[in-house]
DNA sequence: TTGAAAGCGATACCAG
DNA sequence: CTGGTATCGCTTTCAA
């Protein structure tokens, strides 16, 4: 733990052309400049973090709160916890973490102590309380994920909607004119915001194409894997010659393997898509097509939305809707000439 | 963002009087307290962190090294993140998260620029890169999970080989004389620093006991189903009466479904016991009994230790290995008088 | 029981 | 291009 007076010292200078000369905020001597350096490198210098947040204006840390609830996807809330990080480390920020009941008390705990430059807000529920602190605190802050009530707030997501829309008009640019979805039990569509714009985009777009579109939501409750074998069957018997997936990777494999045990074949009899989806969908038995969920790039946007707003830049308030990519791996195929089975 | 002057000046005291009331390191007149508390709760006051962080000696942050590997399990690994957090809040300790890349260099960047207290190390490798940082710098680390070369070190982990003899104890008394071990896939017992010693204290307890031992560790790699059904049913023809298990809850919910696949009920037909699992074993279809890992034992001890070598104590650095749990569900019995099926 | 004031270690303004 | 120094907001020693 050397101090600023050490490296100032061992390279001759005062301690302001020390500190300017490592945060570059005024032009130093090149001579000058290699000394100072020399001797930070030697001392393992770095600058006090609680002295800097005194004298300084940021304390170069964003709080992350993240409510970590039940029915949360372990992985894919990793995954963004991870990009999150990684994204602030570009700007030289750290990751102070704010869980569960911290989630909102935490926010204005940070807030009123200055001990984050801002917030940045995961795994967002319709009815999120956290809405209600954002506004209420002078902190800046970034939602990953819209609530219900955004007004005023600044968001960031992928555009579900148009993430389904594009596996629906895939399908229907290939012929197909009935398709099935696949996805998140029940109580995902109450508790999380997202999969009812995925179901609401597939749906509106299925429509506007007059594709034929049935939805099956297969309970978590008891023994998933056959809730998820008999929605495939249905929707397989119901004359779908493609399926549409939004669910865990579990539910993935489950519906691979019941197309399998129903002998149809991926894509030569039956289409499949993935939406929305963290994980690999090439891991699988046979790779999936998907629209998929890119953790880092909500990250990065929301990461320097809050840089922005840190930094006294005028940020609109309002949703920013990343635009979702067509992913192609060979699960699809215009549908077979008759119905199979 | 109240300041300590402004609390002191609503309440009639000077500023030092703020602190020693609000800090509670000195006596204070009850009618003085009771003006500070109530201008400090009136004000939203909270000390500035940066300020704290310089004139205290304590930034009342522990970093959270955690590298993500790509074998980590998810849910338990965000469990054990949790109960950290919450750990540390008790002792009004904040997380910073060290992800990745970060977590070896982030660990001497918070360690010399003092923006942590101390550092608590998750996911641990048998051959840790951390463990080489944590000796170079000054920084009160903790480990949870025993890294192979952990000299000098303190680390904190559940007793994970009394687990797994403690789940042939179990079985050993009810009658068993033949058990199979289904565990993780091969990788994890190269990566990863507990499952080696799981099936350690398996086998010496059977042999101990003079208890048969087959031991699998099916595939994570293509149809990780199939080979955890293949490795049940080998495991079974080969006589076993009971099974213990180590691996991820999707694989035990495989076990249980070949299990009734090869028409063996559980208890009367096979006893099963899931060894060092951080999930409800009590939500499968037939609940297991179970010897967990607890992450909140772990975490609290780690905290609780972390505290202390902050507080200056005296740490006798080494190995504290956390006495297991036996928890009964109803899925282990004597093995049927003749071998079944 | 309370108050005044000396730091803590940077940043950044004001000079030169 | 470089240096002196006021300042950030709090903790804690020293006095009263």
């Amino acid at each position: 733990m050397a101090k600023i007076h050490e490296v100032a010292k061992a390279a001759g200078v005062s301690i302001s052309t020390v500190s300017y000369a490592l945060s570059g905020k005024r032009s130093i001597s090149a001579e000058t400049r290699r000394r100072i350096e020399a001797a930070a490198h030697e001392l393992d210098y770095r600058p006090n973090a609680g002295a800097r947040m005194l004298a300084g204006r940021r304390t170069q840390i964003f709080a992350l709160t993240e409510p970590f609830r039940a029915d949360t996807h372990a992985p894919t809330h990793m995954a963004f916890v991870l990009a999150t990080s990684i994204a602030a480390r570009k700007y030289e920020y750290d990751i102070l973490l704010l869980t569960e009941e911290e989630a909102s008390t935490g926010m204005r705990r940070v807030a009123s102590s200055g001990l984050a430059d801002g917030a940045i807000v995961l795994d967002v529920a319709p009815d999120d309380e956290r809405v209600a602190v954002a506004r209420r605190i002078a902190l800046p802050t970034v939602f990953i994920g819209v609530p219900d009530d955004h007004e005023g707030l600044v968001c960031v997501d992928l555009d579900f909607e148009a993430a389904a829309a594009m596996a629906v008009d895939r399908l229907a640019e290939l012929g197909h004119r009935s398709i099935g979805f696949v996805g998140h039990p029940p109580t995902a569509y109450e508790r999380s915001a997202f999969p009812p714009r995925v179901r609401r985009g597939l749906e509106q777009r299925a429509a506007d194409r007059a594709v034929a579109c049935a939805t099956r939501t297969p309970e978590a409750e008891g023994p998933r894997r056959t809730a998820v074998r008999e929605a495939v069957r249905e929707l397989i018997e119901g004359g779908a010659t493609a399926l549409v997936l939004h669910c865990d990777d579990t539910s993935h494999a489950i519906v691979l393997d019941e197309l399998a045990v129903l002998g149809r074949r991926v894509p030569e009899d039956v289409s499949v898509v993935s939406v929305g989806a963290a994980f690999d969908t090439t891991a699988f038995a046979s790779p999936i097509d998907t629209v998929p969920l890119v953790p880092s790039a909500s990250c990065e946007l929301a990461v320097e939305l809050a840089m922005r707003l840190v930094e006294g830049e005028q940020v609109p308030a309002g949703v920013r809707l990343i635009p979702p990519g067509y992913h192609e791996h060979g699960s699809t195929a215009p549908p077979p000439r008759r119905p199979s089975g």
